[in-house]
Parts: C-alpha cells; structure tokens; sequence
DNA sequence: GTAGGGCTTCCCATCATGGGAAGGTCAAGG
DNA sequence: CCTTGACCTTCCCATGATGGGAAGCCCTAC
C-alpha cells in the first residue's frame, strides 16, 4: 500500500503522514524499490489510533503517550485514565474560559440596537468608555513578510 | 511614554505592540530622538481595546475591523454586531465541539478502571477494538529540525 | 567609567496543517 | 517509442499569536 491509499484508509492526509514520521511520532515505513513509502494494515491502525486520538481534542504529544501505552501490553489502565482526565479538564477549561466569553457578549450584541445609528455598547465595552482617537483605522494591513 | 510603559499601561507586551505595528494593526509609533516608540494616551487607549478584545476571544482581523469601526463615527451600530454575532456563533460552535469530546471522554474514563490492569475501554475505542501491532512505540521524539 | 536596565532589530520556536515547486516513477494509450 | 497523467519524493514557506533570546545602542546612577 503507497501513502495515498494509507491516507485514504485511514483519514490521515499524506502530508500528516509524511510529518509524523519525520517528528517521530510513528516510525519510518518500509520503502519499495522506487523509494515509496510501504504500509499495511498494522500502520493504517496506528494512522487510524492517532486520527481518532486527534479527533477527540488530544495533543500530538498526548497521543505519542497513548500510543505507547496501547503497544505497552503491561500498561496500567490507570496511566490511560490519568491522561484522558487530565484532558478532560483542559477541555472543561477552555469550555468555561468560551463560555465567559459568549456570556459577555450575548449581553452586549443583546443591548446593541443593531441598527443604522452608530452608537454601540459594544465598542464601549471594548473602549473602556474612552473616546476614540481621531486618526483613522490603519489601512496598508500587510501581514508580517 | 516609551514602550515598556504603554506596555505597562496596557496590559500588551512590548513585544506584542511591536508586532502589532509591524502587521499593521496599530499605526507606527512617532520616534524620540534615540529611536525610541513614543506613545501618548491615546495609543494606550487603543491597546487597551486590542487587548480586551482579544480577551473576548477576537481574532486580530476581527480586532482589526472592530477598531476600524471604533474609529468611524458614522459607524452603524449593525456593522459591530455582525462581528460581535459571527463570533458569538463560532465560539457556540467550538463550544459544542469540545463538548462532544468531553462528552465521549467522560463516558471512557468513567468505564475504565483506572487500576493496576491493562484493560482499558479508552485505548478499545482509540485503536477501533484493532489489536495493538507488535512494534514498541517511537523513542526518539526529535522533533522537526 | 562602568554597571544595569531599557530600547532597537533580527532570527527562531511553538502547534498542526496545508500549499506548492522541482523532479523521479509508473501505467495506459496513441 | 513517446507522451500524458497520476502518483510519489524532498524541500521550502505560510498560517496565528505569542514568546525567547542575541547583538548592539542609549541613558542614568554610582
């Protein structure tokens, strides 16, 4: 099997495939004889492991840890838990830090006329209550080159 | 001002305002006679609005718009609540994405045992109750170089 | 005069991913 | 046999927002 169709197996795009092997994170695959890449359905597994791990919000690091302790076959469970937990409240985290946020400004939009006049509580929240300055918005906006 | 002391006043680093300018977002700062940024009041005031929007979760496109809006003070008021409502939409939106990981977590670590033994539903729903192939996990770790 | 702290620019790193160029390889079809 | 197109290879660059740090200039206090 050459890269793409590993990639097509497992949801993992040849790119990220290519990148994991190059940080480590799954080991070099065979090659064939015109220097492709080789796999089978042991690494698609692994590419399918990392694919889910990432799609429940793990780290590519937390997902090395993972993958280490499903090879580990004399692994604690609770090394797996410690990690998910741990995770969980990352997620939890960053949940209520979102929240915070909505919560903040579903009261400004709430109060904000959303109408052709310009005044806005919105930008008065933003603003601290202080005045606009005179100068006009940057404009050039060319991004770091 | 120099820039250690609008950062202070601020709440921006230094290096944060440099780049700032840099992208374009604030306009350059007037110079003191060693080359030294010199901000006034009102370019404090300015970073105090970047700053808490960012806190509310703004992109600094999105910042850049909103100080744009800010600055026009023949502004629709609807002009800011539709940046206000796409970004509330989106936080809701990644809100409930980490919410189903939290969800799907919470469900595997509350079925593992969190014990000394190597079963463990987490790493079952991981690996899509695939066997773990033989070869040891990645050692190395280095990464991109 | 020198020590320290602040400022300047410039480069690099993060995290995970994608885009794209330049070139090798292979199969199908003219 | 040659071309075309779809693969593959490596290499470099970009994203977004931030921090770290080096090398060198400036100023003030001792």
């Amino acid at each position: 099997m050459n890269i793409g169709q590993a990639a097509e197996a497992s949801g993992v795009s040849a790119k990220m495939i290519r990148y994991y092997e190059q940080i480590g994170l799954i080991r070099p695959s065979a090659r064939s004889d015109n220097n492709y890449r080789v796999y089978g359905e042991d690494e698609v597994h692994v590419l399918r492991f990392i694919k889910r791990a990432r799609s429940l919000g793990f780290s590519l690091e937390e997902t090395e840890r993972l993958l280490a302790l499903w090879q580990d076959r004399s692994r604690e469970s609770a090394s797996v838990k410690a990690v998910a937990v741990q995770h969980i409240a990352d997620l939890k985290r960053r949940i209520a830090e979102m929240e915070g946020m909505v919560k903040t400004l579903s009261h400004l939009a709430h109060c904000c006329g959303g109408d052709g006049r310009p005044d806005c509580p919105i930008l008065e929240d933003l603003a601290g209550h202080a005045p606009p300055p005179t100068p006009a918005a940057p404009r050039p906006r060319r991004r770091a080159q």
